[in-house]
RNA sequence: GGUUCCAUAGCUCAACCGGAUAGAGCAACGGUUUUCUAAACCGUAGGUUCCAGGUUCGAGUCCUGGUGGGAUCACCA
């Protein structure tokens, strides 16, 4: 089958755009879907890795309620637990009362500050006691063991190795200031007083910082679970479990799933002191969510390196017939690297959200003076056209690659604002605002009208924009927005290329001239349309 | 080591779930502005789609094996 389509077939799916605007299949229509996405520690402001989150999620949302859904889009707050309280010793004991207002830092780069003072000092006292007796009768100790054997294999140090082996043990057993955070946690646990009145003061402050992030990255919120709500969820499931078999119990008492038959491993649920893990919380929270909400479908944004986790937590919930199970879906994304290889928090490479914010911004407002365009736009207008071309230009570099891909983030080329980035797709923009600016002084008319001829420029554009519905349907279905990063850059070439070859708004005969307007009207609204579903604005001007 | 994901131009990524001559951007080189914004447009160069087999009329795409890399394999979250 080989048949090309008339000019004609082309120009009537013109004329019904144009009459009819965008229409997205509702491939949706009726269902709701929960995302879950962003899900901070309070410990650590945000970095890189927590913007693609974040710009992925939202983006994601949007597109899902273009397509019809009924979107809820959720946060599930890591507030509580061990990592905080690491914080609030540290400042405890070192931060001589600082707060953001004495110090002038953000409230979540103040407590990540003591985060980091806390692994600082507690890594001296580790390094210290390795030396004593204890510390190196215990290395006497590794080295006779299996493991220590699989090491001298591999050429790793014996010391190195046992270091690392050891952090947790000598951080649980051995150490003053480990004990004192897990007094800390004990006492949290407990309700005591002082220590839920600095949990509450230094969350405040994180959640003060975090607002002022997620406000500049344009990302929101309809529902915001805390998991010092959450957190004992998932403990009347597991006797749910336990009476129907799924689980079973150890002699020392611990509460365990065999999913071996599946491929996976055996999994605790529950600890023989009757606390709960990890994933006892999510498969609460999950059953929380279904009685809050009904979804038909529930979506978690989270990095692929759990995606062995989120396996095991909708296998159970299958194990445990909950009608919702099969509606679970991790959106698996990968991790962003930066050219000299991975972002790792020990070795100072971690991208901070807040500072790469500011630089493409800066580099915007650069770029943009280089230019000088923007003769008589006031300050305001200024600000917000910097702000919107450096955060379109850090999301939509995020967001063209496949979600599911790791990625590279390459600080040089997400400033570069040539080819396919976002200040390309927005400067096409204004170059077809200012044209329909400029015929509506002059009174031109931009009622479509069916010409004569058809250009294959032109062509081109309907062919493009008559796609854009269905790659928004397969954004949808595929948890992927780069399909509609693709889409637009595709169209935004195309526009560029006609603009190029064909004059607009200067062509005599009335009818090609509003035939052109009302296509170039049509592809503005489709860039404009389609940004919007990534979380990216598009300037009048620049 | 077990499980799992990935490998496409010098670099970063596409390729409409198996279709025709594998496409963009960046980088390199050359060109385009008295005409609606040159953050643009056009051209040149750049490929054994990691390797070896297999399935198929047809494979970058599916299967097997190998090589290289990531993730994961906590009574952490």
């Amino acid at each position: 089958m080989n048949l090309e389509l008339s000019n004609d077939y082309w120009l009537k799916v013109a004329k019904n755009r144009v009459a009819n605007g965008i229409t997205i299949p509702a491939i949706g229509k009726g269902k709701k879907v929960v995302v879950e996405y962003s899900s901070p520690n309070t410990n650590k402001p945000l970095h890189l890795g927590h913007i693609r989150n974040n710009v992925l999620g939202f983006s994601y949302c949007e597109i899902l309620a273009a397509n019809g859904y009924d979107v809820v889009k959720n946060n599930l707050v890591n507030d509580r637990g061990i990592h905080i309280c690491k914080s609030m010793i540290a400042w405890q004991k070192w931060g001589n009362g600082e707060t953001p207002e004495s110090s002038g830092l953000k409230g979540d780069h103040l407590v990540g500050k003591y985060y980091v003072e806390f692994e600082k000092k507690f890594q001296l006292e580790y390094a210290d006691w390795l030396q004593t007796s204890q510390g190196l009768a215990q290395l006497e100790i590794f080295k006779t063991s299996n493991e220590a054997k699989k090491y001298i294999q591999e050429g790793t140090e014996i010391g190195k190795a046992f270091k690392s082996e050891y952090k947790n043990n000598y951080f649980n057993n051995h150490s003053a200031i480990g004990a004192e955070v897990k007094t800390t946690l004990q006492k949290w646990e407990d309700g005591d007083e002082a220590v839920i009145a600095l949990w509450k003061k230094m969350n405040g402050w994180v959640y003060n910082g975090f607002d002022a992030t997620y406000k500049r990255l344009g990302v929101s919120f309809d529902k915001i679970y805390y998991e010092s709500d959450t957190y004992l969820l998932g403990k009347t499931m597991v006797q749910e479990g336990l009476a129907s078999g799924a689980f079973f119990t150890k002699d020392d008492g611990s509460v365990w799933i065999d999913l071996t038959d599946d491929g996976l491993d055996k999994k605790i649920v529950q600890r023989a002191d009757g606390t709960s893990v990890y994933i006892t919380q999510d498969i609460g929270t999950a059953d929380l969510k279904y009685s809050d909400f009904k979804m038909d479908k529930f979506i978690y944004v989270v990095g692929n390196e759990q995606d062995y986790h989120f396996k095991v937590l909708q296998l159970i919930l299958k194990k445990l017939n909950k009608p919702y199970a099969d509606g679970l879906y991790h959106l698996s994304y990968g991790m962003v690297d930066l050219p000299e290889g991975k972002m790792k928090s020990r070795e100072g490479t971690v991208v901070d959200a807040d500072e790469l914010m500011d630089e493409v911004v800066i580099t915007a407002r650069k770029q943009t003076e280089e230019l000088g365009k923007t003769e008589g736009m006031s300050t305001q207008e200024l600000t917000d056209l910097y702000e919107t071309l450096g955060m379109g230009a850090l999301k939509y570099y995020l967001l063209k690659v496949d979600a599911k891909k790791r990625m590279m983030y390459d600080p040089k080329e997400s400033i570069d604002f040539q080819g396919n980035t976002a200040p390309f797709i927005q400067y096409t923009y204004t170059r077809i605002n200012s044209i329909l600016r400029a015929a509506k002084e002059t009174g031109k008319d931009i009622t479509y009208v069916t010409p004569m001829t058809l250009a294959a420029e032109e062509k081109d554009l309907i062919v493009l924009m008559n796609s854009y519905p269905i790659a928004v349907n397969a954004a949808a279905n595929n948890y992927n927005p780069s399909e509609i990063a693709n889409a637009v850059y595709e169209l935004a070439k195309a526009f560029n290329k006609f603009y190029h070859e064909h004059v607009i708004l200067g062509v005599e005969d009335e009818d090609v001239r509003g035939f052109r307007l009302a296509l170039s009207q049509a592809v503005g609204d489709t860039i404009k349309h389609g940004f919007s579903l990534l979380g990216i604005g598009v300037p009048q001007r620049m």
